[in-house]
Parts: C-alpha cells; sequence; structure tokens
DNA sequence: TTGACGATGTGTACAGCGTACACCTATCGT
DNA sequence: ACGATAGGTGTACGCTGTACACATCGTCAA
C-alpha cells in the first residue's frame, strides 16, 4: 500500500471517486458525468479513474451503492412492531434518494446486489423476521413493496393541469387533450384541490400508497397467508400457469 | 406527399423505422441500436433517420410507444365491474413489454407522454371512472399501482439460491452471504419451494402484488376514501407536510 | 544498500457514437 | 413549365469509453 506520505496531494481512492462523481452528477447532472470530466474535477488523467474503478459501469454502480450506504439505520424496533420501523426506513432512503436527482433514474436502470444494496434489503427484510413474519410472507411482502423498497416511485402524471402535459417532439403529432377526457376529468380534479400547484404531489402520493400497501401487508399477516394459498377467489388464469 | 410510385423499394416512414429499430432491438438488444446500426439494417444512410425521427431520443419514446399501441384493448366492462378489466389490461401490457426484453429498462428510464400511452392511461383510468370511482380517487389509485401500471415490477432477488447472487466487479470486494442471514433465509425458503428453479418467480410475485393491490384499491372504494382523510391512523409526520 | 515488484498515475490512440450542415434529386402543386 | 419542398446522401466534428504501453515511486526481500 503506497502513498502513506502525502506528497502534496491527496491519493485517488475508490471512495474519492465516488464521492466526486456523485458532487458532480449532483451539480452538473447525471449525463455530464463522464470519464474525462471526472477525471478532470480531480485534477486528474481520465484512465487514473480505471485504476479504483473497473469501468463507466461500474462507477455508477458505485455511485448508487455509495448513495444507499448513506442511509441512516432505524433504532432496533420493539417486539412485534413492523410498521412504523418498516415505513421509517424507506422514508429515510426516499428523503437520500430524492436529494439527489440522478439517483431515481440511476436506480430504476440497474439491478444491483452490490454490498450496501444487500445490507439494505437484509436490514428492510429483518424488520420484517424479527416481528415474525415467515421467511416466505417475507419474500412475499418484499416483492409487493417492489421499487418502493427504495422510496421511488413513478411520475405518473408529470403535469396534471389541462395545458402543458403535451410537449412532444416535433416529428409526432401532439395528443389533443380531447382525446383524453379522464385524465383531463382527474387533472381538473387534482389542480382544484391544490389550487397553484403544476404537478402531482408526488410525497404525498407516495406516502398514500405506502400506506396502502402496508394496510394489505398487516392484512396479510394477520390471516396467516402462505405461498401455499391464493390471496382471493377470483383469479385469472396465472400468467406463471399460463406459458 | 412524395414517393407515390414505388421506385423499387418501399420509402422510409416513422413507422417503418421505429418497427425496425425495435426489431433490432430484439434481436441484439437495446445497446447495439445506434442510428448507424438501424441506417444499415433499412439499406439507408444514417441522416436519412433523421427526416423521419427528431433524434436518438425521440427514437427510443417512438419504440416504446409503438409498443404500449400494440397492447390490445379489453372489451368493455359491464356496469361496475373493474376488477377483472383492470387485471386483463395490465396483463396484456406485461406479455407485449415482457416479449421484448429491451422494454422494460426503456419504459422505466423515461417518463412518456405520447400519444399511445397517454390512450393507454386514459384506457385505464376510464375503467375506473366508469365504474363509479371519483376522479380523487382514480387519480390516487393509478399512482398505488404505479409503474405496474405497465406490467413491470422490479426484479428484487435476482439469484435468490444461496451461491451466484454474488457477482460484482473486479474493483470492489465480493459481497459475503453470512453477512445477510435474512436474505439467505429467503432464497433458501424460496428455493425448497421452487426445486430448480435459479431465481424467483416474477410472473407469479407480480400477480400476487397485483391482486393485494386490488385488494387495497377494493376497500378505498368501499370505505369511500377521499383524499380529504388520510387511510389509517398512525401516520408518520407526512413528507409533504414535513419540509 | 540494492533492486525487483507491484501499485498508481500518464499519454497516446482508436473505434464508435450522435448529429450539424451542405448538398443532390425526385416529386408535387400551381 | 417551374419553383418549392420533402427525402436521401456525404462529409465532418466533437465527444465518448477504454485498450495499451509507459513512467514513477513506495515497499519489502536479499
Amino acid at each position: 500500500m503506497p502513498r502513506s506520505t502525502p506528497s502534496g496531494k491527496e491519493p485517488l481512492s475508490r471512495a474519492r471517486v465516488l464521492r466526486a462523481a456523485i458532487a458532480l452528477a449532483d451539480a452538473e447532472g447525471i449525463e455530464k458525468v463522464s470519464m474525462r470530466r471526472l477525471a478532470e474535477a480531480l485534477g486528474v488523467v481520465p484512465m487514473a479513474l480505471y485504476k479504483h474503478v473497473a469501468d463507466k459501469d461500474d462507477l455508477v454502480d458505485g455511485m448508487v451503492d455509495t448513495l444507499i450506504g448513506d442511509v441512516p439505520p432505524v433504532a432496533e424496533p420493539r417486539p412485534g412492531k413492523w410498521r412504523a420501523p418498516v415505513r421509517e426506513t424507506i422514508s429515510g432512503t426516499r428523503d437520500v434518494i430524492t436529494s439527489h436527482p440522478w439517483a431515481r433514474r440511476a436506480f430504476e436502470t440497474r439491478t444491483l446486489r452490490t454490498p450496501a444494496v444487500l445490507g439494505y434489503m437484509e436490514r428492510l427484510s429483518q424488520i420484517f423476521l424479527r416481528a415474525g413474519f415467515s421467511a416466505d410472507l417475507t419474500h412475499h411482502v418484499m416483492h409487493l413493496l417492489g421499487a418502493r423498497i427504495w422510496g421511488i416511485s413513478p411520475e405518473l402524471f408529470t403535469a396534471p393541469d389541462g395545458v402543458p402535459m403535451a410537449q412532444r417532439r416535433v416529428t409526432s403529432g401532439t395528443p389533443d387533450p380531447a382525446d383524453y377526457p379522464g385524465i383531463m376529468a382527474i387533472a381538473a380534479d387534482a389542480a382544484a384541490r391544490r389550487p397553484g400547484a403544476a404537478s402531482c404531489d408526488e410525497d404525498a402520493e407516495f406516502d398514500f400508497a405506502l400506506e396502502v400497501i402496508l394496510d394489505g401487508i398487516a392484512r396479510l399477516r394477520r390471516t396467516g397467508w402462505d405461498s401455499g394459498r391464493s390471496t382471493r377467489g377470483q383469479r385469472v388464469p396465472s400468467r406463471s400457469s399460463r406459458n
């Protein structure tokens, strides 16, 4: 391990590279993060980065991993309690991810199994397991939460107030609001409830959806669900048995 | 409008470009779809594409839009019925999207409001509205469904059987399974229930989660939910009021 | 003390990308 | 008959990720 004597400048390290990349993405947007620009920001030649990062993909993986590592753990839940700890854990993740605008996209794009990501999933799973959920139920409940374990949800209606919802590219036709009366009704209703707001209250929608899902989880637990029996009577011929 | 007489070869068109791009993505993966390669596949010079597509982004938007346009509509639901039509609509979308491996990523990555996409959201919204849901409830229910309206859900445990879950890049440490006892317990349980399977039954998980969510929706409707009151007693200080 | 080694940073080079811009040509409306 | 215009061509530019050969330097064994 070299560079024990700081010969003028701080030596590079994976952590330093990742932190710089995150800072750069925060400041200029993730699409501006190129190996060259990042190297420049670190006062180093581009190829130097490859000593600490396998390739660009690994760089972004590392950025996401670092972010998840920053999520504060919640206090050990009291026995049998799971709802509040889950809510708080996810809320903490949402805080971290939404404070880095590029992170949501990065997260949706990759299926990471890095140490911090696995550690996070472990923590969340343990909340359920320690509250007495079976491994089976915990597994399904994690799937039910889906991307919401990362505190993210898709922006469904980018601009629910009548007009600016239409901003198509030049080459294809601009959609006509009159073709979407249902959506317009929803947009009008939402706009009436939140005067002045230009789009959905994403935080409120997230909280709402999470609560409904947590209700569902509570019910599964109460009724002693396990994957042997199905949730409900009327099921469509299950896709899994269909092909 | 030129080229009315077919002078040898089929003229280019936005639709033809998009179909070719989809075919190319299906065959070689979306990352291999470059303007140059696509042009070559169409027997045309790269810049020719720009007469039908604004830029690369518009190309991918168009591909996704085309795909959604291919989702077959469901029959007009009988009055008051919403659950089966919603399930069938989403199931149809899932069929389409999962048959193009690149489409899930493409969908997660972009927030599209193209005609076909809006049309699809309109159809789904109308099922609820026509079943007597208020605009308010329909709005929230769409958010609750989230990315699942596209028939997609994240791959949470890529390989839930003990070993291959660890496949990190060279530069960062390989995670140690012993650090994740909860996840390993889940993986072991899942593996025991589906011998021979290497990963989760994504279709079954999707169906399961969708049913739980539909249960939640049914309950909201039954209890006459509206966005004035909250879902349940114990709420964390709402993020929307927190900052 | 020496000297080989391994880890780190440098420099050059290359193939591939998206696309701006100028151009040619065939077609259509007048 | 003719100018406008839409569609296809060719060239060129700046940017990307990264392979590869090289220089530098701290560490440890001999």
